[in-house]
Parts: structure tokens; sequence; C-alpha cells
DNA sequence: AGCGGTCCCTGTGCGC
DNA sequence: TGCGCACAGGGACCGC
């Protein structure tokens, strides 16, 4: 389930091999994932020169000098750098050669994305998907104040208000209850009822969870490069995700679950108020 | 404008 | 052992 310290972990360990190479083929096995590849894409593509990556919530960037490719994981997909001869398998939908190697997007679920946005669009920031999302939870543009005078008309469970990600991207069903469970807030309370000393403990605990789950997965940066790497999925060990009746590493209570937005959510119903 | 519900898709794991 | 079904999840989209 790639949230954003996947992408970001999946960002830096494809980069060197994208940064300053020339696309070769390109090859589309599908004809689309949650929308239609644009069937034009290789020839867009071939005889480029990457000039950059990026990430913009979720959506990984990856820059040429007429235009941005965007790939979305969606929540079963993942990249490797494979050696050109590796043949491809059942969920295997997009290649593309670079530098003597083979970019690999693999998404069973096909709920991910593969689009081009053109330079003479304007600044891919201005993509469709991209205009209306909110600010980078590590920059600097992510304050409590930003989240206290974003959710005044927003009455919302604030742990939905999170994973709709107009006022913070990138905080997913998993980081979303470790979040709140590190900033001791009741996922189902209304996000216009926390008060901005709540808002200051939930913005660093959001900071904190996801750099750390950048950190870790750093250390598996050489999977991205290996035939049978696992990226995508840290081991980590969750506070409450997935953790249902178990008992709360802080004070030993059982662990809830339940559903918003058909969504499930974790949490500790003594150390969250 | 904000909210809640629906849908897209397939692998996994459970109960019978 | 096999079958059917619920569930997992990001996020666009729609109607209110």
């Amino acid at each position: 389930m790639p949230e954003l310290p996947e992408v970001e972990v999946t960002r830096r360990g494809v980069a060197p091999y994208l940064e300053g190479r020339i696309v070769g083929n390109v090859t589309l096995r599908h004809t689309g994932l949650r929308w239609p590849f644009p069937p034009e894409l290789p020839r867009i593509l071939t005889g480029r020169t990457v000039r950059g990556t990026g990430r913009r919530g979720k959506y990984l960037l990856v820059r040429f000098d007429h235009g941005t490719l965007i790939i979305h994981l969606g929540m079963s997909g993942h990249i490797r750098i494979l050696p050109q001869d590796v043949p491809p398998q059942k969920h295997d939908h997009f290649d593309m050669q670079i530098g003597g190697q083979v970019l690999r997007l693999t998404d069973p679920r096909r709920f991910g994305a593969v689009l081009w946005h053109a330079a003479e669009d304007g600044d891919v920031e201005n993509h469709l998907l991209l205009r209306a999302l909110g600010v980078e939870p590590l920059e600097e543009k992510f304050t409590a104040q930003l989240l206290h005078s974003q959710t005044r008309a927003r009455t919302a469970a604030i742990k939905q208000v999170l994973l709709a990600g107009d006022i913070v991207v990138g905080v997913g069903n998993i980081y979303a209850s470790e979040s709140l469970f590190r900033a001791r807030i009741n996922p189902k309370t209304p996000a216009h009822r926390i008060s901005l000393a709540r808002y200051e403990r939930l913005a660093q605990a959001i900071r904190e969870v996801l750099a750390e789950a950048i950190a870790q997965g750093g250390s598996t940066l050489k999977d991205f490069i290996s035939v049978n790497g696992q990226s995508g999925y840290f081991q980590q060990s969750y506070f409450v995700y997935a953790r249902t009746g178990e008992p709360c590493r802080i004070c030993n209570a059982p662990i809830r679950q339940l559903v918003q937005g058909q969504r499930s959510t974790f949490y500790c119903a003594n150390c969250q108020k």
C-alpha cells in the first residue's frame, strides 16, 4: 500500500537510473490502469532525456524538457529497475527502457496511473489531478496553524479530513491512524473541534511518522534493482494499524477498529481522547 | 463548499 | 479440497 513514504523511497531508488539518461523503447502491455495509457507515450518518450524526478503527494514525476510523466502506484503498484532481458509477468503493464535497463511498473489491481503532461500546457502542478492537492507534509508550509485554519468549517472526523488530501497530502489510511495515535487524538473527533494546541501535536506526529517511514524505507533501496524485490512494503511495527484486539503498546488496552468512509481506522480508546 | 456514498480492480484469507 | 464472499485501499466522481 504505497503511501507518501513508499512513493518517496521509490523516487529516490529509481532516480539514479533515470536522471540524465535517454529513454529507449516504451512498451504498454495493457490498455491502461485507472485511466487509459496515453497511446502515443512511446513516441513521446523514446529518444528523450530524463532531466529529473519529483513527487507531489503520492504522484511520482519524471521530468523531461517537453513535459512530465506522471505515475501513480495506486494501492498495489510498484516500480523496479531490471535488466532488459527479464521477461514480463502477468501484472507488468508498463516498461520504459533506459540506460541499458528497464523501468517496469507492476500493478495487479490497476488502481495506479501513467499520464503525460506536456510542457506546453504549463507547469505540471496545474495538472487537473495535482492542482487541488493540499500542502506537502514534509515542507515548511505544513503547520499546525494551517491545519487549524483550514478545518474551521470541517465537521467531518479528523481521520477522514486527513485522508481527503485537500489540506495535506500523502497521509493514507495507515499513517493517518498512526499519526492520530501518536498525537493522542481520537480519529472520530470533528476536525473543527480540535484546538490549535492539539493540531500542534498532530502536525508534529505526521512529520515524524512520515519521516521515520522514509528513513526505514531507505534501507530497502537496493530492492528497486532486484528481480524479487519487495518494494512498497516496509517491515514496520505499527502502534495501532491492523492491531485490532491486541494490547496498546503504551497502555495495554485493546486496540479498537472502526469504519470511517468505508475504511478501517485503528485506535486506542484509552490513549486517544 | 463540504460530506458521504459508490466505484474501479484482483489477490488473499476466511467460513462453510 | 473447493467455492463463494468479504475485504484491502487511493482517490475521482456524483448527488445532496
